[in-house]
DNA sequence: TCGCTTT
């Protein structure tokens, strides 16, 4: 603990000329729960890192303030003094006129769908829940699930939860878009819980036989941990909550074991194995939920979940979408597949929450990132940071180096690694052991981490969605958060879809950056086939003093004063994704 | 595009 304290250095950053107004009112309500090491607090920082901590207390108030209101964009009078909400507009060109948008600006509380913007589109949408009593009312839920809410500190309901509940409650399908870190999870586990009523198992369960709800989760972690959130909201009660593993698939083989369950949450590929080999039937299912839904539609999963959806041939099949990124060919599947849906936006679509700090580092070529990650560890630094490459061999060579370099407490985790490696490394980061965790892409999705200071994406991320998902690791749950990204000349493809991502949170980038030409596709075609470096060893040979020679250069020739471009409307472009 | 994820 006491290392936590030696190498933490105080102070949060917040793009406090764009967001101000959230956080001032962040600073008014919270100031009490900086983090801990900037109080030199360590004896709080388990706190803050445990899963099962979160939301409780004032960090469950602050949850509340996650996303911090992004500006209505049908309500350009809501911040007259700002220019850029007035110009936030132009890039909801593309949304349908019969949405209704219900924000709430004015009201300066902390009810947090109150600080989002959340819209609705959908035929007789139901209208939100303001509290989770208020949904109680209305749907007659269970005081079983309300008490376990309050125990697990979840205080006023998130905009998905508010929205999204009442929609799911009524027996609609819905496609819900709302950011990382904003209480998905619980916005579709409380009405399914909800609407099943009772476990199978109890007296005079008019339930029918088998397996009722199923929850998709593209990865095994992810799929755990939903697993615990229903652990958490069905406490005191009996429900059968099974989350799929080659043994409690096994299990299933025996029909009263399989009868009894009430919900399974799995990776997609498991369950089709278990369909295949005919020890499930999904023909009781009356609510199937994709959770990183646009992931899961994705060419590799899709034909899994194709099966999966086939099976579940009850008639009352209830379908729910959610993700924090949809792009419209995935949402175009995903509507498709579903009956007369709601859809909800909460914020501004593929947008990264505002209380993430991002920038971008050049960093020349891949040789120099080594180089620059040490130094940037030379430096006092918040952990636990969370590194992001682009291949296992280079999650684990990365990892190895860090370790040679003498930083401590270094974790990693891909799905190379053995089930006990990769649970043993998230149980490590849970705990708040790793301060340094390399990771791939498997850890980009949904993973809550709570006390995740940085992100650095130390490879590019190849698409906006897997650079919105992998900085939503950090700022979650009304935290702050800061994200980096290394980039390369081999970035460029990629470079400027980012930087308007950052620009569209509000925040900025070099001018150059945002001046660069959109690549052609043939160009991006060549540039695309560049061969990536295998290993971090071969990147160590390259020196650095030859990257720092170019980034001077770089420097001299094409970077201008950093401006503050979030306000410049040229700059302002719908980023291409 | 590629590698990432899924038994």
């Amino acid at each position: 603990m006491e290392a936590f304290q030696l190498l933490s250095r105080g102070g949060v950053q917040f793009n406090k000329n764009r967001f101000k107004k959230d956080v001032d009112l962040f600073n008014k309500s919270e100031s009490k729960s900086k983090r801990p090491q900037t109080s030199g607090q360590g004896s709080e920082l388990p706190a803050t890192l445990d899963f099962f901590k979160y939301a409780q207390g004032v960090e469950g108030k602050r949850k509340n303030n996650a996303g911090g209101g992004r500006p209505g964009k049908k309500r350009k009078v809501a911040e007259a003094g700002d220019k850029a909400e007035v110009e936030l507009e132009e890039d909801m060109k593309e949304d349908e006129t019969q949405e209704t948008s219900k924000s709430d600006i004015e009201n300066d509380n902390n009810i947090p769908h109150q600080r989002h913007r959340v819209t609705t589109k959908g035929s007789n949408v139901p209208d939100f829940a303001e509290t989770f009593e208020a949904l109680r009312d209305r749907y007659q839920l269970s005081s079983n699930l309300l008490s376990n809410l309050s125990k697990n500190g979840y205080v006023y309901p998130t905009g998905i939860q508010s929205y999204g509940a009442p929609i799911l409650l009524e027996g609609r399908d819905l496609v819900a878009i709302s950011p990382t870190g904003t209480g998905k999870t619980v916005s579709y586990l409380l009405p399914t819980f909800a609407s099943l009523r009772a476990p199978v198992t109890s007296a005079g369960s008019d339930a029918g036989l088998g397996v009722r709800a199923v929850v998709l989760a593209p990865t095994r972690e992810l799929a755990h941990q939903i697993h615990n959130e229903c652990l958490k909201l069905t406490q005191g009660r009996k429900w059968k909550i099974v989350l799929f593993s080659k043994a409690t698939a096994n299990a299933l083989s025996d029909k009263a074991v399989r009868d009894k369950i009430d919900m399974i949450v799995t990776t997609p590929l498991r369950l089709v194995a278990s369909l295949q080999s005919g020890s499930l039937s999904l023909s009781n299912v009356r609510h199937l939920i994709f959770d990183e839904a646009d992931r899961m539609l994705d060419k590799e999963f899709f034909p899994q979940i194709e099966e999966i959806v086939a099976a579940c041939t009850h008639s009352k099949i209830q379908k729910a979408v959610f993700s924090a990124t949809l792009p419209a060919n995935a949402e175009k599947i995903a509507m498709d597949m579903l009956q007369d849906p709601v859809r909800v936006v909460v914020g501004l679509k593929d947008t990264p929450l505002p209380l993430i700090t991002q920038s971008l580092t050049y960093v020349a070529d891949d040789g120099s990132k080594l180089p620059s990650l040490l130094t940037y560890f030379s430096q006092p630094y918040n952990p636990p940071v969370l590194i992001f490459t682009s291949t296992q061999p280079r999650a684990s060579s990365l990892a190895e180096e860090l370790v040679l370099s003498g930083i401590s407490n270094v974790d990693c985790l891909h799905a190379g690694m053995s089930k006990k490696e990769r649970e043993d490394a998230v149980s490590r980061m849970r705990k708040g052991e790793s301060w340094v965790m390399v990771s791939t892409e498997v850890m980009a999705r949904g993973m809550d981490f709570k006390g995740i200071q940085e992100v650095i994406n130390y490879d590019f991320p190849t698409t906006v969605q897997s650079y919105i998902h992998r900085i939503g690791r950090t700022g979650r749950a009304g935290r702050s958060g800061k994200a980096v990204t290394f980039f390369t000349d081999t970035d460029g493809p990629y470079l400027k879809a980012i930087a308007n991502v950052i620009l569209q949170s509000g925040q900025s980038v070099p001018e150059w950056i945002t001046n660069l030409p959109k690549p052609s596709k043939m160009k991006r075609k060549q540039m695309g086939k560049t061969k990536r470096p295998e290993t971090v060893n071969a990147a160590r040979k390259i020196g650095r003093n030859d990257a720092i020679k170019k980034r001077e250069m770089i420097a001299g020739s094409k970077r201008r004063k950093i401006k503050e471009l979030a306000h410049d409307k040229e700059s302002r472009t719908i980023p291409q994704y």
